[in-house]
DNA sequence: ATCGACCAGATTGGATCCATTATCCAGTTC
DNA sequence: GAACTGGATAATGGATCCAATCTGGTCGAT
């Protein structure tokens, strides 16, 4: 009934992969909530092994938590986790930026041009699922410009563990715009390839995303 | 039939894990080659849903690789993957000594002193399996110190990644007694409280094995 | 009234069976 | 002789069923 016009059928754990890794994006998945396997099986339209088999790979990634027997539920993070992972970010992120610097063709920078017009239109519409998928986008770009699949899977990761709490953020305008500004900084960055102005400008927008977040996990009642 | 005197039943699912990770990191599965359920599955005694759920985890995690319909393998390494590894794990590693140079307790070190003697003995007696796990525990009893699991976690899993290639370290004398050396050198400069002197060392003890297995991957017709 | 044992419903864990897909090889055609 | 097609075989993917475990509530005893 939806899009479904596959090319090639993926297996029926790859969409249920994608689905799940969606939910944990829009929130439709909270943090701290249980998964009631029969449920989100029946919803999808799917039996519950590649359910289950779907959700033991977002184990693996820590994306979910399970306990034997009790089932499976979205981390909740604490407002010290959250300033880890973005301590850890900005480690990796500086690193991936400096390389990326360096190593972006221009071809790829306007590339990235491209990713940030579609993220700051995706912005202006106020629609948080297209901006965050375009945010991404856009950040990834960048960070893919330093050539080591490795460091960015894990930024990937790092990023994936806040996930469930990224649209809060979006939610407010003042960020949007923001926001907004901030990835006009770190492409002029790239255009100059000045790779100081880039890891600041990542820095700033950083920060003022834990800010953000901190701020609402700090009074969250989920 | 082996001690099995457990005291709370694990489930298959997590028996079958600690059986695929002890076996990804003896060689036993070796990279390249496929892992057949079927085959695993008799010999581990237990039918082919929990082997399928484990490889999940796994898969999650990055240790196998899985492609629809033609089954799991275990990841092969290129020399440019084994340099990025070992470069991802000096920042991160280098981050953790830091932090675990100031937080780490007196008694805390009491333990890593004890965890160093345990990896000199497996060292001596030459048994690898031993000396794997007890090298293992040491250097994680030092990144532990930093208190920021999430970092630890990521660097475990950086550390996982190689597994399936660190026997071929240990097989060699000298590099054996090269090790312990350095593992005192870790020590040393922990009992000081020598940040410096700890990132250094670690550095170099990452800096040997990098050029020994790179050697090996180099010249290695698996 | 509180605490514990116990029972019923719900949920997850595991085994078996069948469907689907890939691989390999023989046969055919150009 | 090389390349393609078709079918047999073997492996994986998925559904259903049953067993094991947890949860919540009721009853009884102190």
């Amino acid at each position: 009934m939806h899009e479904t016009a596959r090319v090639r059928p993926p297996t029926v754990q790859e969409f249920v992969l994608i689905e799940l890794r969606k939910a944990l994006g829009t929130g439709e998945l909270k943090p701290g909530q249980p998964i009631r396997q029969e449920v989100i099986a029946e919803r999808l339209g799917v039996s519950r092994l590649p359910l289950r088999e779907a959700l033991k790979i977002l184990e693996g990634e820590g994306r979910v938590i399970h306990q034997p027997h009790r089932g499976y539920h979205v981390p909740e993070l604490s407002a010290a986790e959250l300033h880890d992972i973005f301590w850890i970010r900005g480690i990796l992120e500086t690193q991936a930026a400096r390389l990326a610097a360096e190593r972006l063709t221009d071809a790829d920078i306007e590339q990235i041009v491209v990713a940030r017009s579609v993220a700051a239109t995706a912005s202006t519409q106020g629609d948080a699922q297209a901006m965050t998928t375009a945010n991404r986008e856009f950040h990834f770009a960048v960070f893919d410009g330093c050539r080591v699949d490795r460091l960015v899977n894990i930024i990937r990761n790092l990023w994936n563990a806040t996930d469930a709490y990224r649209w809060v953020y979006y939610e407010s305008k003042g960020n949007r715009e923001r926001v907004a500004q901030e990835h006009r900084e770190i492409v002029d960055a790239l255009q100059r390839r000045d790779a100081d102005r880039l890891v600041s400008a990542l820095d700033a927008h950083r920060t003022h995303a834990v800010e953000s977040l901190s701020a609402f996990i700090g009074t969250a009642d989920i």
